[in-house]
DNA sequence: CCGCCCTTTTACAGGCGGTTCACGCGGCGG
DNA sequence: CCGCCGCGTGAACCGCCTGTAAAAGGGCGG
């Protein structure tokens, strides 16, 4: 197979459309509003194929460099991608934590609709 | 080598799919929540081809080093492990326990699974 | 010079994971 | 019948990891 060099290949997961090369972001058909290390990250989790990524990983791929011991970069932009998300995408949930492991990016729902009625 | 995930070995047991080397365990192709313990213990169960394997084997795959005298740490996370696996896949059993001599793992199918109030 | 946005750093808190206890139970040998 | 042994299981304890807010630093345009 041969690398995609274009900037025009799309990443599709669930309502987003990410264009890697134009540093677009669509959810739902609306663009967000995206900073470089914000969207980098997002890249770099959409292009992982729904496997978990290890913070040295995601720093490598989106800093540069080598994860300092005690760098905090990556949670605090985890928590700007999510919430940006979120805001965009009400009830999903798209950056999963695998405490020990890394991060994992998949659109899953929400459990906070939890249904009711039908509980037990 | 531009595909961000590498699908080098991958673990196909029953309705099981363990990635060993992203800590990635799907079970009816949603990913389990698992500590660094538990997807040890899993893989290593798992890679033991269906044989009995020996808790001091157990603990030194995972654990790394002897099984100390009177550690329950391996029954705590066959616990743990358990618990997961019942809930992800109900009505299936993996982990079998042979008194005396260790632990095998094998997708068998539950005895019929009726509600029991057998409270503790 | 001022203000804004992005990034990094710092600080604090809460949750999670790993280990150890405690208790219960079934099997087995004495 | 009794006590020991091996294992199941719930829970306490504690340190570390992660979530999250906010301050600090820096570059750029007005």
């Amino acid at each position: 197979m041969e690398v995609a060099q274009r900037q025009d290949d799309v990443i599709h997961i669930g309502e987003l459309e990410i264009h890697p090369g134009q540093g677009l972001a669509l959810a739902g058909g609306t663009a967000l509003t995206l900073s470089v290390r914000e969207f980098g990250l997002l890249v770099a989790l959409a292009r992982s194929g729904g496997g978990i990524v290890a913070r040295e990983d995601l720093y490598r791929r989106v800093w540069g460099g080598t994860l300092r011991e005690g760098d905090r970069s990556i949670d605090v932009y985890i928590h700007k991608l999510r919430v940006k998300l979120e805001h965009a995408l009400p009830g999903w949930r798209f950056i999963h934590t695998h405490v020990g492991f890394g991060y994992r990016f998949s659109p899953e729902r929400s459990r906070a609709f939890h249904i009711r009625g039908t509980g037990r």
